[in-house]
DNA sequence: AGGTTGACAAAGG
DNA sequence: GCCTTTGCCAACC
């Protein structure tokens, strides 16, 4: 089976609520799940078995840019995967946050994030 | 037991 | 906005 530990189950739960088309930081999840730091959802996804519904891909650094894997090529793949979502990326490889940005709070019924860009 | 390693982030310069 | 600390904490030597 897959690792065991509690968060592991709520950072899966958490990170399926990423609309299409929308990213989080890893920051962010950390902070909806709660007693979880950044790093550890970054181990939780690497944790994840392959066909597992999880869109893992959603998830990103705060700086905007897929963090970089230290094996393997999933961080090709996961720009792939975005850019099929409509994400799009600047020239240095980053999302432009302020657009792409999930906001949980203000997400009611999958529409647009424009009551965040407002708040901001 | 102690040290290293991550799909990270905030703060300070 | 970039680079450098510093904090973080489970997993794995």
């Amino acid at each position: 089976m897959f690792p065991n530990p509690r968060f592991h189950q709520e950072v899966y739960e958490t990170v399926k609520r990423i609309p299409r088309g929308k990213v989080a930081t890893y920051g962010q999840i950390a902070k909806i799940v709660g007693r979880c730091t950044p790093r550890m959802v970054g181990y939780a996804l690497a944790a994840l078995p392959h066909g597992m519904a999880v869109p893992w891909h959603r998830v990103i650094n705060h700086r905007g840019e897929i963090s970089p894997r230290a094996r393997g090529d999933g961080a090709l793949r996961q720009r792939r995967l975005l850019e099929k979502e409509g994400v799009r990326f600047d020239r240095k490889g980053r999302v432009n946050l302020k657009k792409f940005r999930w906001a949980p709070e203000t997400d009611l019924g999958g529409r647009d994030s424009r009551v965040w860009e407002i708040m901001e």
